[in-house]
DNA sequence: ATATTTGTTAACCATTTGGTTAAATCGTAT
DNA sequence: ATACGATTTAACCAAATGGTTAACAAATAT
């Protein structure tokens, strides 16, 4: 009655899952190309997984997990303003540059699912809004940076940190340079936004 | 032989098809639902348009065509690389929110597609990446500008002008505003985006 | 009036897709 | 060995989808 089930097969059916979802989007996804890609029968997917649906579930929960309770500590840290948004900054790019399809993914399926993605993207956990915005009023108040609207300075940190990764194939196309080009410059960003940004609110 | 022919069917088949392609995307679109809010007969879509593909096409070129003129006229202009950049960005937002879904489904299809789509995105016109870089690099030997990244640069404006709208679903709900209350934060950034952009090249 | 082109429709088709099933295979405890 | 549960497979199914066709209606030309 072990529950010690092997897992190589589960985990080449996420896996692939994860590869596939994300390159193609909840509706492109074929669950004989996630089958195909881990190699196994597609009834083995719903063998292990209900339907397409948990699957998916299943994937994006998993690779979303991290980025909220990161953010949180960041922000509940003991450090300056300053000092949290450049590391909010850095660290953020660092999350999304291990899985850069993400961005797109939530865009799109937000944009079409509304209401259904939404609640299940905060189910699990809220963005830790409040506490952002509560931490730049109150800083605000001390006069230690310049009276913004909160909600205008996230979404420019947004902003700065996500899109470059949702338009890579594009600026990547357009500009002409290579993926580790690309790259590079995403990686010069960790320094690069928290400048802009707290320049933007510094007195 | 007058090829005067009436438009409405045409017309409305194009104006239903806008509104599915680009609220589900390219493969979420379905050719029914098209022709039933166009009010007509599925083969009529076929009629008009031969294929799914075409029919994208033909939406998809129309929707994006002011776009790239817009920005070279701007970048063409005898204005000062500082007014240059206000226009741009401000006008940029301007032309967006003319479009909202744009941006999500663009950055979606290029992500899904790859080649094909951005082969077809700059056939009719290529985006005046050259002049803008052109326009930053002058102005940086002319050291009326800090000297940075083109490109950064570039990205900056464009993540701080776009990314807005192709997150709005998930801002807005999590911020919990309203529409209207969104769109006047998005106006807003008509003025926000170009001073914070302006700022980080001022010398 | 009548022929011919243009516009429109309902029914149909081939393919794809998520999902099911029943039989087979494998591991393991007895 | 053998029984038994977990795992895996091939074949199958119903629904949906882009696209076609043939017949029908409306307009236009002769």
């Amino acid at each position: 009655m072990v529950k010690d089930k092997d897992l190589s097969t589960e985990q080449k059916i996420l896996e692939a899952a994860k590869e596939v979802f994300f390159d193609k989007g909840m509706h492109g996804a074929r669950m004989q190309d996630i089958a195909d890609k881990a190699g196994i029968n597609k009834a083995m997917l719903h063998y292990y997984f209900r339907s397409k649906d948990k699957l998916f579930e299943t994937i994006f929960i998993d690779a979303t997990n991290h980025l909220f309770p990161m953010l949180s500590s960041i922000l509940e840290s003991d450090k300056t303003v300053f000092e949290k948004i450049e590391v909010l900054c850095s660290e953020y790019i660092n999350q999304v540059a291990k899985m850069p399809y993400l961005p797109v993914f939530i865009l799109s399926e937000a944009s079409r699912q509304q209401e259904p993605f939404l609640k299940k993207l905060w189910k699990r956990q809220k963005p830790p809004l409040k506490a952002f915005t509560g931490m730049i009023e109150t800083a605000i108040k001390q006069k230690k940076i310049k009276p913004v609207h909160p909600l205008q300075l996230l979404m420019n940190i947004l902003s700065l940190c996500i899109f470059p990764f949702a338009a890579q194939p594009i600026l990547q196309h357009a500009a002409g340079i290579s993926k580790k080009d690309y790259e590079a410059m995403i990686e010069e960003r960790k320094k690069i936004v928290p400048q802009l940004i707290i320049q933007s609110i510094k007195k």
